[in-house]
DNA sequence: AGCAGAGCGGAACGATCCGTTCCACTGTTA
DNA sequence: TAACAGTGGAACGGATCGTTCCGCTCTGCT
């Protein structure tokens, strides 16, 4: 039953190896459910104890910043394979719909301030901006978007999305993308009235990221 | 200086009734930022003592309860105000307008399970979900709303809006105005694609009223 | 077979936070 | 001047939570 080969872990390692995944699954779960929910519901959701969790990061904050920085992988990665699609709006609306699917946006805004965040994550966060602004250069080539919207108010449509939630998570999900589904009605033309207000600009979400006070 | 008379209130009685006022306010401004704030930060911020705050509520949830009435009034007020404009269109987009101006909706979703409600905001709260109804009716009756927007579609309106949120309350006022023009223009005609999704129902969004568990 | 130790569960600890109470004090009213 | 409504803020007690630590199990190697 085991082995000695490095290749296939059995027994213990096995367990080890598996409950890495177990743990960041569970975290995830309840983090997006309480951003404030204590280390021990990680561990008690995940089936484990808290020393698993503390063999594996060096506190609370550590595990908080790992997660957030998976989700701002995860922005990065649907972005990049968004770029690959032909289609202009097809990439712009496919890529918005994989990022409220995945909830990263929630992950980001409630953990936000709870840690600080390494050199890395600036650069990343750096690059999503870059990639979406791209996603949404091609959004408005393809002419389908109202000359009034900005990049921005992306920014102002993941926040409104995350905020949708009923208990239910797959029915979370449904209502999401119904959210989703008006607010791209919306940007797009013929807008009947100008949007109004000054468009929101580069930096004005960036807050959460500044240590709280 | 002083008066013997109930009308004018002078001098500590003054005070007083002066501090009825602050206090709600502060508590308001307070418990808008952070729904899980201490009771002393209410009392720090209206520049009054804590006793000031227990000599009028009971506790702390006795005053987010007030509170939250309050809001609840506001809402049924406006819907009310609403429903005396001719123009049904008018009416509607007004109606939110002012909603999303007051901050209604913040404070209920976020206090939402904070206290146990009483049997009369019970009553406001469903003469505010038949004001609510009538003026969406009105609003489709006016034409301009797709035909597949249902009435719960406002609670997704609401609390999407009520999500954005910068350190600047006037600019989270704006970008709010904004965050709504594009929600209206998405629920009015033409919708290009149909909304997906079962639409949201009655009672979807009344689960942060049920005690939390 | 036997041992060293990785991995783990969960009790216990210490720090922090917060709602509420309590008491001394102040200006007002009668 | 006596009684007291109104107040400030220290102090208390309970709850919460991150982290540490100890004893146990089971594995992988010799």
């Amino acid at each position: 039953m085991s082995t000695t080969s490095g290749r296939t872990l059995g027994g213990r390692r096995a367990q080890a190896a598996r409950n890495d995944e177990v743990i960041l699954e569970a975290a995830r779960a309840v983090f997006l459910d309480d951003p404030k929910a204590p280390i021990a519901a990680v561990a008690e959701r995940a089936g484990v104890g808290i020393s698993a969790l503390y063999r594996r990061y060096a506190g609370k904050e550590d595990l908080l910043r790992q997660l957030c920085h998976d989700g701002l992988r995860r922005y990065v990665a649907e972005a990049e394979s968004a770029l690959a699609e032909p289609d202009d709006w097809a990439a712009f609306t496919g890529f918005l719909t994989r990022v409220v699917d995945a909830d990263v946006h929630s992950l980001t805004v409630h953990l936000a301030g709870t840690f600080t965040p390494t050199e890395e994550m600036g650069r990343d966060a750096m690059r999503a901006g870059e990639l979406a602004t791209a996603l949404f250069e091609r959004a408005r080539a393809s002419g389908r978007l109202r000359p009034d919207a900005v990049v921005h108010d992306l920014g102002l449509l993941l926040e409104s999305c995350a905020a949708v939630r009923v208990p239910d998570a797959e029915r979370t999900g449904q209502l999401r993308r119904r959210q989703l589904a008006v607010l791209l009605a919306g940007l797009s033309v013929p807008g009947a009235d100008p949007l109004p207000g000054p468009p929101p600009a580069a930096g004005e979400f960036d807050w959460r990221w500044r240590p709280r006070e």
